[in-house]
DNA sequence: CGTCCTTTTGAGAGCGATCAAGCGGGGTGG
DNA sequence: CCACCCCGCTTGATCGCTCTCAAAAGGACG
């Protein structure tokens, strides 16, 4: 899992120029950055549902969840960080968090005080404009993830999260656009796509059996057919690409 | 429809006061809504999804829609705005809207250019710190519909979004806790909800029977056994109270 | 070599979609 | 004033997708 600052899509100068003369080396970017810096092991939660927090998690390396259960135990993962996102775990009842926060992977993260952050989005255009990006970018996720949840078929619902993972992960340099890997089980994969497990095996075999794609050793994904890909996720893909990422 | 800028859950210094008797009165929030005020009738399509645009919707009275639609026709409505919400119809491909916006009753609204509005929250903390605020607010809306979408059974879904409704009408002075007009047909409440409008009307008239709830003349729903709501909604009120209002 | 977790495959059940027909209220035109 | 129509609501019947339960196979790890 590489760690690389320059995930954080921000203009060289402000990361590692203007901003560290500063006399305050924590009014910097880089130094709010070094300043928070935190590792966490795959599997660990780091914010419960409902919990107090105060800090926004800046993610340097590896992949976050967030997640939100019913009392019966049913789990819906809300959205998936890569390196590079900003989670704000915030709802209305500021300080509290509306969803569980988790590692998927080993993590590298820097947790700034909301205050901090703030701060220095005032001091400096650039980090308040890909602030507001990134949030609006999970947006349009969420909502394209929604009409899919709430009204395609499994294979349309499970096309459409690959698309946007392999995606994602080619924009930050972790695939190459048709191959990737995804830290997840078949299991997670259905939390995310409101499916049981095994309907998320069965669809995706049935995927591989129509030469789709292929599956091997723990989400190995390798796109065989992105136009079929497409077509079945009920996406454009240039489209998506401009909406989400 | 009232129409109150009230609504819009400033501190009135800030709505009436100090920033009214700057000089440009354009700078103020008030002069901002009264040179961008527009009104639209019910049923009209404010902005198409993928549509350019560079304003934020500050909604003074009525309801709009956020939705998006599949290839096939299925629409999914993502989320609904009430009076007093802002709208920021965004995606990560700057100024081009990833849901299609669309007003459910005649609606009186401000639509702000971003730009003189990042100025507004630039010079006014207030104003900045609210924006924030019914932002995270719709996020967390969001997050509760979801796992509902994917995971649970028709009459949780639907028991939720009139909890979330009456909640929030509530909040505005809409309704008074129990009682509660929404200005929906069955077949939008189904888009809503992701339900065919058959099953909701049949989910609705279970409802009715079991005496939690009555429908009366076109969606103007009495909720009898708040506690009972609840249960079917899996959520806790004032909980859900604290977090999307 | 045994244990645990994940994946795979089969069989059966249930929820919600779809198709279809009937009902009812409000608006329009005769 | 009445007849008609359109739209939304209601209810029944059937179908299909996805869940659940169950069992077994494949890997990772001690």
């Amino acid at each position: 899992m590489r760690e690389c600052l320059e995930e954080i899509r921000l203009p060289k100068a402000v990361l590692a120029g203007e901003m560290i003369r500063q006399a305050d080396a924590k009014a910097t970017l880089g130094g709010l950055i070094t300043a928070h810096r935190r590792e966490s092991p795959a599997g660990s939660v780091l914010i419960l549902e409902g919990e107090e927090t105060s800090s926004i998690f800046l993610v340097l390396s590896g992949w976050l969840l967030a997640t939100k259960s019913l009392a019966d135990g049913q789990r819906q993962i809300i959205d998936i960080i890569l390196p590079g996102g900003i989670l704000e775990p915030a709802c209305a009842d500021r300080g509290r968090s509306a969803v569980e926060i988790q590692t998927l992977t080993d993590v590298t993260l820097a947790a700034i005080p909301r205050k901090r952050w703030r701060g220095a989005c005032d001091r400096h255009p650039d980090i308040d404009e890909m602030t507001h990006r990134v949030i609006v970018a999970a947006m349009s996720r969420m909502s394209a993830r929604m009409i899919r949840l709430g009204k395609a078929p499994a294979e349309t619902v499970i096309a459409f999260a690959l698309c946007e993972l392999c995606l994602r992960s080619t924009a930050r340099a972790l695939a190459d656009g048709t191959q990737f890997h995804i830290p997840m089980t078949q299991q997670q994969l259905g939390d995310f796509c409101g499916l049981s497990a095994v309907h998320v095996c069965r669809t995706l075999r049935r995927l591989a059996r129509n030469d789709v794609l292929s599956v091997k050793d723990h989400m190995n994904i390798v796109i065989h057919d992105m136009d079929a890909m497409a077509r079945i996720a009920e996406i454009d893909v240039e489209a998506l690409r401009a909406e989400i990422i």
